[in-house]
DNA sequence: CGGTGTCTTGATTCTCATCAATTACTGTGG
DNA sequence: CCACAGTAATTGATGAGAATCAAGACACCG
């Protein structure tokens, strides 16, 4: 586990927001006052209904974002990994996090305190502009949530998430680099354990997709791509 | 219906997040640019997968924005009135529109070209900061909307898009000061057209709304949004 | 080698979408 | 002003899909 202070100059996420500010004059104040924060799996990194205490960048490890119902049920939002962003609600007129997040393995952070956050975008024209890009995509890839969730069947919405994962985290080795338990997967999809693994089941009888141990990998994702697209012609996200 | 151009400096609509700088010495050039477009109900403001041509305000009226799947079934994704926003999506790196737009009456609309509506927030670094905010709480609330088709029954989703109307577009003489129609109440709860007028029968019944021929009003909203806060303790937006 | 948690499968129940048929409403032209 | 057509709203019946419940298999860990 890294305990060290990070620095944004050494960073490798080439994708992060603030990384390609590194060598900005104005960002340098504020880039001294970044906290670096090591946390374990399966720890709380954002507890829902905190007060905002800043924003957070994954500098290495998986993250889960979601939001409770006060049945229990939790809706994973979405995965984040190295160079992604937490905790970007601090700018809205917000006074708490309306999500959560828990690292899915261990995780190093970066932490901005939103002041900093807030001014930094102020004084960089370019960052707030890059931001701004960043919600909007964002937004788009909810709101075709949105539309997935209202129309697709659970064998759909299974397919899609898994579609997801593997788009966002890859394969090694012919197999899922991210273990999900199945009750993940369903809290992703919007749907219950049991129908997560009665798809998968499905799945594997047809050879769509194999599994050995607890991982799972998708040979081809051409045809469960091809299933997803006859219903829908999304615009993917 | 209004033919003739609408100025900004006269314009009424205080939360538009252009107007805010009607008398930014900047901005000027981009606003004398701007166009003025009418529109008459049911017209297609923006058509799904066109080719993106700019953004839009509302001056007045009030529209739907949806997209479609090729089942033909359609998903609103949100109302918009005076000094909102529409087509939001021209900064990223998107070519075409994913969503579509339709006035639900008769409506005035400003447009901007992308490529004005890029130069200005570039220019304006407190525009594009305000983007920024506008699409951070676009996207809370587009999640919260996730997580509401995900776990809410059909009379839950019916009932919330009601107050979601009735906050929007308010009540004249106790009834909703916009008329849509059972489909569309359905297409943006995430149901049917059925489904939609059996929830509203049973709450006639109950007396928790009343109709007026085709006129829907709230009478009191307390009970309604209890019923809902029960079960799903949400941070409405 | 218990024990705990995840995974799996089957059976049951229930909600909701769909289909079909009827009624109410709106606007138009004669 | 009324007849008509077309659209929207309504109600009931049915079936499919999905959540829930229950029980057992499996792996992992002390």
């Amino acid at each position: 586990m890294i305990r060290k202070r990070i620095e944004c100059i050494s960073c490798q996420n080439e994708s992060c927001l603030i990384k390609k500010f590194c060598h900005d004059e104005v960002a340098q104040k504020f880039l001294k006052k970044k906290n670096t924060i090591p946390c374990r799996k399966t720890q709380n990194i954002i507890i829902e209904g905190a007060p905002i205490h800043g924003i957070f960048f994954v500098y290495s490890g998986k993250v889960k974002v979601l939001n409770t119902g006060i049945n229990g049920r939790e809706q994973i939002l979405r995965f984040a990994k190295d160079g992604e962003m937490l905790g970007q609600r601090g700018f809205s007129t917000h006074q708490y996090y309306p999500i959560g997040a828990v690292a899915l393995e261990d995780t190093v952070l970066c932490n901005f305190s939103t002041n900093d956050m807030r001014k930094m975008l102020q004084e960089i024209p370019q960052m707030a502009y890059d931001f701004m890009v960043f919600y909007a995509d964002e937004l788009n890839r909810s709101e075709t949530k949105v539309r997935k969730f209202a129309h697709m069947t659970v064998r759909e919405k299974v397919i899609d998430s898994l579609l997801y994962i593997n788009r966002k985290f890859g394969q090694k080795k012919g197999y899922l680099s991210i273990r999900l338990s199945r009750k993940e997967i369903a809290d992703f999809a919007g749907t219950t354990e049991e129908q997560v693994i009665r798809v998968i089941s499905v799945l594997k009888k047809d050879g769509l997709i194999i599994s050995d141990a607890k991982k799972l990998g998708i040979p081809s994702t051409d045809i469960l791509k091809q299933e997803i697209d006859e219903h829908h012609y999304f615009i993917q996200s």
